[in-house]
DNA sequence: TGTGTACTGTACCGTATCGTATAGCTTGAC
DNA sequence: GTCAAGCTATACGATACGGTACAGTACACA
């Protein structure tokens, strides 16, 4: 669309300074030459950026780096932007709406088979979710901004935690109509049955502790969660008992 | 002890380039002159050190940032360290050990009353710990580092994590030699109700998508995770029954 | 009191990087 | 074809920072 790569740039006579510069016409792989900066162009601008900045960090990507890798000049990034700091917020601000849709599909998925199956397939699809790599590093980005760009963490939670912990909220509350659970907060329980999922994996493999997510850890974490999730919040049914008998509600 | 401030420096004849800057004695507040780098004086500077790393994160610090705040002079810091990187190491690893030892204390706090009672003790006495200012910017500077320090990573784990984790599984064991929590691995579930307290509250504060704690949703959150827990990880007395009957061990 | 070692204070070097300026080329509209 | 607008390529300024050099000073020890 964008007349990228239309060939004509390896024929164009350019008789710049030097005639041998004319054999070797681009600095690098990417070829652009001319062409208005139209809505796809920005997306692939963002898209491209976004995976600099997640894979390397924002101080260990420089500006150099950006348009060697999206292609174009430098002076157009900053009229197109307006700086580092300017395009980072755009492109992870982007991307996170990007990913909100990607998550809200993948976690939706048909759910079939007993509560305690549910629970289960929920706990893999989300694992899986946040233990792959680019969702860590993307993590690890966000947490490392600190305080520098509000928004864009901000943007990260609603668009990452935040959804994850309502969408569990939501079919917490259906068992809940169907009396499969017993009540309470359903926000709260979502918020607990998720992070006893994320916390251990998650960290450790930011840390490098773990090197993989070793799919029979894994399995039986996630069996574990789900156990103790259910016994701990499904409609109790024996007569409450001796000394360790739980007293708090959950979270009414 | 070390001699200063003991002002001589202001008469020194000193014919450098301009006269007027000897009339400017001190460049600081901090007063060090002479005195050889002991001990002691190494701990301060790792300590200073690793509280302006903590707070501003790795990138952030400058060399002559630590100079100004420890005191003495750029080449003694590099003599002694060998470079930023090899001081960060250095002060970040040490500090790790010495909250290694406060972690002990402070969670081996002498706990009585009942099982639940004891559990959501542990449960507070950790999420206090977890989302101290201190300990969320040390979680940060951590995280952000990535793969680059990961001696420094794996010592902050050990330190911090996996000390919580053994510490709580030790606490499991007891109860479930006393009868008072069903089988299953201890470590697996000692990072289950860990991670159930941490996960939401921390991430939130280290975006500042939450300010404070919350006094009365952090009881919340602790008084449904022990419930949770102890509901889920403790002897079956009831018979088991319908649909939704947890089929799935403790992770034995 | 004299001497060597270690520390201080500061200037300086090299490099990296953000951001701007400039000159020429491409494109699309007319 | 002509032309204005926008893009490319590249050079360059300004600045910041890690690290080193060096002259001078303080302390330990004899």
């Amino acid at each position: 669309m964008t007349a990228e790569q239309n060939g004509s740039g390896a024929a164009l006579a350019r008789p710049r300074k030097v005639a041998v510069k004319a054999e070797k016409p681009g600095k690098k792989p990417v070829a652009r030459r001319g062409g208005r900066f139209t809505k796809s162009r920005r997306e692939e601008v963002v898209r491209k950026a976004a995976l600099l900045f997640i894979e390397r960090g924002y101080e260990d990507v420089t500006m150099d780096h950006i348009v060697a890798e999206v292609g174009g000049s430098k002076a157009t990034v900053y009229s197109r932007f307006g700086g580092k700091a300017a395009l980072f917020s755009a492109v992870i601000e982007e991307y996170c709406e990007m990913i909100s849709h990607e998550l809200k599909v993948e976690l939706e998925l048909d759910l079939f088979g007993s509560v305690e199956e549910q629970l289960i397939s929920i706990g893999h699809t989300f694992l899986t979710l946040i233990l792959r790599r680019q969702t860590l590093e993307l993590h690890r980005l966000i947490v490392s901004i600190g305080d520098k760009f509000p928004n864009v963490a901000r943007g990260f939670f609603e668009a990452g935690p935040a959804n994850s912990y309502k969408l569990v909220s939501e079919w917490i509350q259906r068992q809940q109509q169907a009396g499969a659970l017993a009540e309470g907060d359903p926000d709260l329980l979502a918020r607990l049955y998720l992070d006893m999922l994320t916390g251990n994996y998650q960290l450790a493999m930011l840390l490098s502790v773990k090197s993989k997510p070793d799919a029979a850890g894994l399995q039986k974490t996630v069996e574990t969660a789900a156990a103790v999730f259910l016994r701990g919040a499904s409609i109790r049914r024996a007569t409450a008992s001796r000394s360790n008998k739980p007293t708090a509600t959950l979270g009414n």
